[in-house]
DNA sequence: TTGTACGCGTTATCAT
DNA sequence: ATGATAACGCGTACAA
């Protein structure tokens, strides 16, 4: 059988009330009951059952992540950085994905609601505004929400930069992860090319040119070439930080907050 | 507020076990009461808590999953293939990372533990018998438990096959995701070289050779090379199947699944 | 400072 | 076939 509140409260020689104040951190509670109750916890090896605190007090310490795609090269990334934010404060996430269908979109928030979600962070494009649930939505800036964005722009004038004199080719797949990045460098080419592959090796380049791969930390490249890392990590900790603060009732209006992609050369250094 | 199950029985003039039969499918209800209940429950537009449901039933209809690193490339993968399983039957998965530290494992384990998670799949090497819940573990046989694993014996059958009359070349990066996979070929070499880069580009080959690159299906590489993958996808579906399984109290005795990866060719095609 | 008693929303056990 | 009622384990006003 499971250790109860009642069971270390019986043993303890107190109610399963002081029980929980103690477990909670009541400040109005005896040194010496205190002490005591938590001798008992130990030794019986008491630990709080989540589910019932969830249906009793207002917090089930849970947050669901809904991708569009949660097989794409980047959630797992995200997924860490969040986790690493809201597992300091116990919370836990729970991880579905959507593939961009309405129906599943849909059934997925209901499904979260029924567990009592605290928070909801949607990865999947459109922002959806839940009343009553806090909720930040990645990539997209919901009109009076709050989201987690790539810094497109930033992005970019780091690759003019390094593009400076040469022509770009900027080299697209099917999922780009900076759709929206163009170096719209049209100056007369002097210095070869500098091919940038998003989502996709088209070709190998001409070993006199340079090559930016677009991708994920995780993501292995050709020696000598540069990359354009999508900062999913930094986003699932941001994520994480403004949910928190959402549910603290700080501040943090509803705004957009963007982080810029590192540009790394072959050797790792940021440029 | 929440529509409850006893605003359904109240409205719908029944008592609240018969609105609990009626949505578990109970055979002994009248048609007619049936009918009734399912109208309250949709013009109310009620929903079953899944908390509370949680704590009266014995399931909470959630898995949890635990990563080395969650921010590995093939997490998301992994998951997406057990989220297509156990999504079907409305089970949802709590994903967590353990960085490989013995102390994070146990508060992973316990605080899912706390949730009444139904099963418990460990990605982090070490598989974990936990007396009372289902559970299954990736990469590694656990004695006496579960396990689904690569079949690095048949990865290395077809890099042999390819490397035929060649040299090879195992490169292995910090983190190669076939640590085991050898070819173990030593005959003189008379067509060139197969290079394997598993984790990390550390060369470009010389163009008269060929090269193989060990990743997930999300990763990119260069045009002409081959890809050995990861079938992490593959992976999660199966463990998702065996859980159910093993929920169901169906065969399934305990044993390793093995999952050989697939050898693609420049074309995509399966060799 | 601590105890009492009720509520959270379901499921399960008896009755009827 | 259905109703009444007791768990499930915890939080919390309210009382003492």
């Amino acid at each position: 059988m499971r250790v109860t509140m009642a069971d270390v409260a019986r043993e303890a020689g107190v109610n399963k009330a002081t029980v929980s104040r103690v477990l909670r951190g009541d400040s109005r509670i005896s040194a010496a009951t205190r002490e005591k109750v938590w001798r008992t916890v130990k030794d019986l090896g008491y630990r709080p059952d989540a589910v019932a605190r969830g249906l009793s007090g207002s917090s089930t310490e849970t947050v669901g992540v809904l991708f569009n795609d949660l097989s794409a090269p980047w959630t797992g990334e995200f997924l860490s950085g969040l986790e690493r934010v809201l597992g300091r404060v116990g919370k836990e996430c729970i991880a579905k994905s959507t593939m961009g269908l309405q129906e599943r979109r849909r059934n997925a928030l209901l499904g979260l609601l029924a567990r009592h979600v605290d928070a909801l962070v949607w990865c999947d494009g459109l922002p959806l505004h839940t009343e009553n649930v806090a909720c930040v939505s990645i990539g997209n800036s919901s009109p009076g929400g709050v989201s987690i964005a790539v810094d497109d722009e930033a992005a970019a004038v780091k690759l003019r930069r390094l593009a400076a004199g040469r022509k770009v080719r900027h080299i697209k797949g099917e999922n780009p992860l900076f759709p929206s990045v163009d170096t719209g460098y049209s100056e007369p080419a002097v210095r070869g090319t500098l091919l940038v592959f998003d989502g996709a090796f088209g070709e190998s380049p001409d070993p006199k040119d340079d090559a930016v791969v677009c991708g994920c930390q995780s993501m292995c490249v050709p020696a000598g070439w540069y990359r354009l890392l999508f900062p999913a990590f930094e986003m699932g900790v941001l994520a994480g930080r403004v949910l928190l603060n959402m549910l603290r009732g700080k501040g943090v209006r509803p705004e957009t907050v963007t982080v810029a992609p590192s540009l790394l050369s072959p050797d790792g250094e940021p440029l």
